[in-house]
DNA sequence: ATGAAAGCGCTAACAC
DNA sequence: GTGTTAGCGCTTTCAT
């Protein structure tokens, strides 16, 4: 309409082969003059694609989410889409179906729940989500025939864990669990449970904390007044053994050869406590990564095609000074060796 | 169309009154049952408005970009905004022109730049930025009066915490700064070096890291090498503090009373550390939340009422063992003494 | 209280 | 190669 033409400009926009160099040239000086921007909201009314795909996220401050989301909005960026990203407060349903609905209303194409953790309510969210919909992925979620799940097995992570202190001969192994609200708070504790039964071993004393290192304070405090003769710590997050390992230092408690300790997430700074922390790594990024290209991998196969699938991503375990590797190697019958294997950092101990 | 009308819809969906109640459960019956839900991007189209801010960060894997990303994304939630979060691989040039260009597409109504530091290379950017455009926040950069900015001021914070170390009689006092590519890294250290100035003292060995705690361990070594007699040291990042006080508790070094230590950036944990370590809070939250506040005003007034904003946010000094409160009270005379009050926590030190 | 008409800014399907 | 027509799904404005 301006200069020459009308929508030879969507032409030239769009890079298409069929149109002149001389009105291109034309086309892109008046675009470049008129500082003319196409509407990306406007293509995506008439193309039926957003581009988009939605995050719905619970406590950022977490490292996890964090991690995870990073993870996502990085996948989403290698393959040309987007990300909205929802923060909310709570996962409770009533909060989150208006959510849903407004990702649904912006024509997202995929949908990706990244909570720090989900629990039973998130079956009450699968439950309302309308049945007409984009894919959706499911982070940290129970197993479930209708939707797409990514994970770690927590169980197994968690008997792992607790191997590895049985393997340096501790036998009064106690846990510092996570909120057991948390389902994966649960599962840590219950492998702990079962690699003690597997052992003939009675568990340690328990207490739960919050996941944050104040709470791995006076939760390491009230298990030392249970048993002051513990000799093997599994720990439910980092955060929470740096709790305990400020207490036991302050307490002159030698670790490992008094008190061996392990923790779970595999924070990049678990090197650096003091000492230096051996704890079972999860990834986090590639979580969000995975579920970016599950979302796209359900689009191109939007034919009737199977796409829900339950991914379970493996962990390491990552050797520190808290809890060294036992002097007789890792058994190499175990089933997991690979995905498992454990990762031996520079346990660093200077001086 | 449907059952009965055709764009009485549209004034149902909006709530408007002047629909008879019958007519209303008729639509939202057929809505209901035909699963429609109203497309989002049409009705931007045609008002004009996205509710959408556009966030480019980089680095999100930093905890102190979470941290901000999650403080905006909680504000626009609360205002009725979304986020449309473009995370960046790194902030040159080349790369952020386009992701401007995508996110002026979309027609946000406004963009914030959060990364983990500006350096000179913002400028540029600035430049690039095309006339027309919705406002815009930046994020920890040199206050410019073009744009708004929101940050601290690194370099008093930076006094503020070494000042803390001279109350303590330290005189040999060193610095691990962070890489002095980034701005912040090099405020800090000049916040340092006038600080050992006013004080008539000559500055201790100073070694750079990359932020992360491996970075610390090994500085703070060739630190140590340069000079094994320092009594006091401003590490840039707590990250960097932990390494250095893994490397302090391995070789016996007693901290506080052989080596006082402070760190920058107030991690929740490092109250948790061995020993708690003292350091300097950024309100990294809040400056999300207040760059989303700034949007907002700006939206509103756009007159051509000044909108552009520099902010600096106050930091706070939070005191744990690893610099303990200096035996005669901060001065009263402080100039910033409000803003920079010291925050005492409980710094934990059991048995 | 409701319907009809026009248009937001683009692209798809055809003509020319 | 380029212009024309139509329509994506809404919200206006004006009639009724």
């Amino acid at each position: 309409m301006t200069g020459v033409s009308t929508q030879t400009v969507s032409r030239v926009l769009n890079k298409r082969p069929d149109v002149s160099p001389q009105t291109r040239r034309l086309v892109e000086a008046a675009i470049e003059e008129h500082g003319f921007r196409p509407s990306a909201v406007a293509r995506s009314l008439v193309q039926r694609r957003s581009q988009m795909i939605g995050v719905i996220a619970a406590g950022m401050k977490y490292f996890g989410v964090a991690q995870t989301v990073n993870g996502i909005a990085e996948a989403c960026e290698a393959s040309g889409y987007s990300v909205i990203l929802k923060e909310l407060g709570s996962f409770d349903v009533p909060d989150i179906v208006p959510v849903v609905e407004f990702l649904l209303a912006h024509r997202v194409e995929g949908i990706i729940f990244a909570p720090p953790q989900m629990g039973a309510n998130i079956r009450h969210v699968q439950d309302q989500l309308p049945a007409a919909r984009p894919p959706v992925v499911f982070l940290k979620a129970d197993p479930t025939p209708e939707f797409s799940t990514i994970g770690i097995d927590n169980r197994s992570a968690a008997m792992r864990a607790t191997e590895h202190l049985l393997a340096l001969g501790r036998t009064r192994i106690a846990h510092l669990a996570g909120p057991l609200e948390w389902r994966e708070a649960r599962d840590r504790r219950d492998g702990w449970l079962a690699a003690l039964s597997d052992a003939g071993l009675e568990p340690g004393p328990m207490v739960a904390g919050d996941w944050g290192s104040p709470s791995g304070v006076t939760a390491f405090e009230e298990i030392l007044a249970a048993d002051p003769r513990i000799d093997g710590l599994f720990v439910g997050s980092d955060q929470m053994a740096l709790g305990a390992l400020q207490v036991a230092n302050g307490r002159g408690i030698r670790i490992p050869d008094q008190l061996a300790i392990v923790g779970f997430d595999g924070l990049p700074e678990a090197a650096q406590f003091t000492p230096s922390l051996t704890t079972i790594r999860q990834p986090l990024a590639e979580m969000g990564r995975l579920a970016v290209r599950e979302l796209l991998m359900a689009l191109k196969a939007d034919l009737g095609v199977d796409t829900v699938h339950t991914v379970e991503l493996p962990t390491e375990l990552i050797v520190g000074d808290s809890a060294p590797m036992p002097p007789e190697r890792a058994r190499a019958t175990d089933p997991d060796a690979e995905s498992m294997a454990p990762v031996v950092t520079g346990g660093q101990r200077p001086g």
